[in-house]
DNA sequence: ACTTTCTTCTTGATCGATCCAGAAGAGTGG
DNA sequence: CCACTCTTCTGGATCGATCAAGAAGAAAGT
């Protein structure tokens, strides 16, 4: 006898949810059998299934509770993404977007879903990841790699890591910011710059505003930020320049209004630069703003290069020149791993990056 | 005595993963007490938890199961996110976007993770809702509402829809967008515009440009484009003028490109429409490099209103006049509604939108 | 008629945890 | 010494499905 459940979703929440065993007795089968109605219509009659699907229906069943049937079949059907900052960073900043979309257009692909974990501070680092029922892990983050690194890591489920150390033992995906770095920086010096400010992104994401903390850096092994500086050094160095002639700020938060002000003050030094490298887009607009600020004109008396590559560095005037970096496919390609997993070793992949030159570099204004 | 398990993580991945069993008699307890290790620590002495802890490392156990964890207790700690449009479509639309952060900044706070669906079309529509452990979805999408809404009515969780009728059995959270459309349109009459044209999201979603199907529209209880559109007439009438001067494109995926085209038809047409109502942001910057194609100044030749106030609409020259509405907050009260169900009858927000004028509406030309 | 095969359906075991009720032992007070 | 509470720990039942192996009956081949 089918059991009455009230006609609307609404009634009370209270009674117990309806199994696949009592689909299976109200429907006068064996639980495999309803269990086959939703999962292998092979392997019974159309005619049965379909009776079988109809008091389901009837009987408010929505098919198969998701979490019993992970727990048997051993897999979750997503994938899990960790940012390393605040969840809602996440979604702000333009490279990361990017990179979800190229994670969230293979998902869909393999008909995954995509679970975006939350970090609520150090303290609880590997609460959210302990506790996600996923098929692998995509980690991007720049910052206290280890705690995090080291929770996936322990789920022992394909893992990638977006710019994390070799050492670590999963595989990663990560572009050569060094190089990337030092093209940009060879290009400005090509065009006669010789004095240049930098913008950097927070090395430590502590939130800190000033001037860049060396000293600091020889501590990180690996960080987006640390790496691209060293590019910019090393393109001073292959053309005889001193770092002196390098004036760094970080910037907390990869954000437009705090490079403004930090543009700001180098550019109120005296020589004063000709020339910017921002580590992103983002700090390049915020430079473009302050030399509006200064009266400056880009490219005539300021030259600014950017990186990442972002939709706004077309779009804004100047059109930046920046270091273009393949974002979406980042994340598709951290996403194939996870989904087909190198057998054996982990891989490292490099991504290719590419100085895109627009309108916001130009001959220095003081070039001979 | 402890199993003895590869050094490395990369061992081959065939054994069978350790259980809190086998952890329970390594460490010469029972289950449960190596469950409260990790779950709760009142429940033992500190001293032995430490020991288990120890164990449960040393034996490269990560802590319990989270799909056997769920399934009983019930809890999946984390909540689904639908989208009706691809799932790329989400990290591509800044008020999807934008939405989302709302949504990701409670989740944060709630220490729940956010799952985010894949649609692989219409056919299988609710495969991927039936099959995702979660404690409650948000609906967000503009098309064939009642497959994917029905699919997450059926799982009898909590639920929130963005922009759904409230026949569903379901909260829902909206705007007003037939009066913010209004005001809108009225804006421009008050400037003395008298000639429309109309930038329309895509009424279906069936990714079809062209003029406007008042026919469809009838269809369709309630979408966004359709709610605009009336909102756009009630000024019309409201200022005594006729449909006949509202003339409206449909523009597939909300692309700037596709707007540029369309408005470059509306623009094409003669007597010229003096002003644009375009139903996002998107559509009127489009409709703004439409202006550039046709050497058109905005506002002195044309004026343009967007729709949705996104970030873009600020930073673009000239900046946007458009209707504000609160996106992240959307996202926030849709996903609090869901970690706090309202008891009894579902709850129909409608939160407040605004129109902000900026610098791309200015008096018609033809004024007298 | 007998074996074989195919279809259709069922039973028992299992996935890996948490919950509930209660046992064992230590400490307290009368 | 007994009754009581408190802490610490345990075993059995349970969450809701899927899987492997096999039974019952129909169809087909020899």
């Amino acid at each position: 006898m089918v059991t009455s459940v009230g006609q609307d979703g609404q009634s009370d929440g209270s009674q117990r949810a309806v199994t696949l065993l009592d689909l299976a007795r109200a429907a006068g089968v064996s639980r495999t059998t309803a269990s086959n109605a939703f999962n292998r219509p092979d392997q019974l009659s159309p005619k049965l299934r379909a009776r079988v699907l109809e008091i389901a229906d009837k009987m408010g069943y929505a098919g198969p509770n998701p979490m019993a049937r992970m727990l048997r079949t051993g897999r979750a059907g997503s994938i899990g993404v960790v940012f390393g900052k605040s969840l809602t960073y996440g979604f702000t900043d333009p490279t990361s977007i990017a990179f979800l979309k190229g994670v969230a257009s293979v998902c869909e692909k393999e008909g995954a879903s995509l679970l975006i974990l939350p970090e609520t501070g150090e303290a609880q680092v590997g609460n959210a990841i302990q506790g996600a029922a996923v098929d692998g892990f995509i980690v991007y983050c720049m910052h206290y790699l280890t705690a995090v690194n080291d929770a996936v890591a322990a789920r022992q489920l394909p893992s990638v890591a977006v710019s994390a150390p070799e050492t670590m033992p999963m595989s990663t995906i990560d572009i050569d910011d060094r190089s990337a770095a030092r093209e940009a920086a060879a290009h400005l010096i090509g065009l006669g710059h010789r004095r240049f400010g930098v913008l950097a992104l927070d090395v430590l994401g502590d939130g800190y505003d000033g001037p860049l903390r060396i000293d600091q850096m020889a501590k990180l092994e690996c960080t987006p930020s640390v790496d691209r500086y060293r590019g910019y050094r090393d393109a001073l160095a292959a053309a005889g320049l001193q770092d002196t002639d390098l004036q760094a700020f970080e910037v907390s938060g990869n954000s437009e209004d705090q490079a403004r002000k930090a543009a700001f003050k180098l550019l109120s030094q005296r020589p004063r630069p000709t020339a910017i490298l921002a580590m992103s887009d983002r700090l390049a607009v915020g430079a473009l703003l302050a030399a509006t600020d200064l009266g400056l004109d880009v490219p005539g008396d300021l030259s600014v290069v950017g990186f990442d590559d972002i939709p706004l560095a077309k779009a804004v005037t100047p059109a930046l020149t920046t270091v273009h970096q393949p974002l979406e496919e980042k994340g598709a390609a951290a996403a194939r791993l996870v989904f087909h997993p190198p057998k054996g070793r982990p891989r490292h992949l490099i991504l290719p990056t590419e100085l895109v030159v627009r309108d916001s570099t130009g001959l220095a204004p003081d070039a001979p």
